[in-house]
DNA sequence: CAAACAATTGAGTATATGTTCATTTGTTAT
DNA sequence: ATAACAAATGAACATATACTCAATTGTTTG
């Protein structure tokens, strides 16, 4: 089944699967994340960038429906919602790991 | 096996891997790259940029060893190197496909 | 060699992106 | 109600990115 040329709308959308993984603090988040939820604070210190920074991060995976977010108290834990984007970004890490 | 976070220079070129994929003009790139090989006129008319944008983005995918380049005489083929990027590639369009 | 065509490169520009700081919102405990 | 902490938001800024245009390099053919 070869598919022709994606259009303009499908790719645009696929691209912006891809920039969600395209940055290097998303990409620690995540590879956080894949491991256990986690809450704001502690992504913070983990990562090592602002609470504010992990917000901004985190409202956009959000948006793209990669995270949700679970009120507990004071605090929000983050997880990832489909296994689906598990696979596709440990194939990632997974490339890089096994040396180019 | 559970991996905790990635240091960040491992995170930074899983961005940078991801990051390929992160524009409507490659994605569309290499949805067409994924069924054959494409000269750079061919892309530009296919993608509906110029050559020389084609050109640049070229010059990153084939940076990160992603696509590479065959002269044909005037003209320069361009074809994915890796079938594991054909992969991964493929794993974000379907789920796109798949609908959200 | 000159002309024509394909591809690359570099400069310039407009827009997008990631971050911090300051402020606000939400929640709990005193 | 107020104080304290967690998270979200908006503004501002610096950097990165994608694109076009103009010029250059590489290749073939007259």
């Amino acid at each position: 089944m070869t598919l022709s040329i994606l259009d303009e709308h499908t790719a645009a959308r696929v691209a912006e699967l891809f920039r969600a993984f395209s940055d290097t603090s998303r990409v620690r988040i995540m590879s956080v994340l894949v491991e256990d939820e986690k809450n704001v604070t502690e992504l913070a210190r983990l990562v090592g960038i602002t609470e504010s920074a992990i917000s901004h991060h985190m409202r956009g995976l959000r948006q793209l429906h990669i995270v949700q977010g679970r009120r507990d108290g004071k605090e929000v834990y983050y997880s990832i919602v489909d296994p689906h984007i598990v696979t596709l970004f440990q194939q990632g890490v997974d490339h890089i790991k096994a040396g180019e």
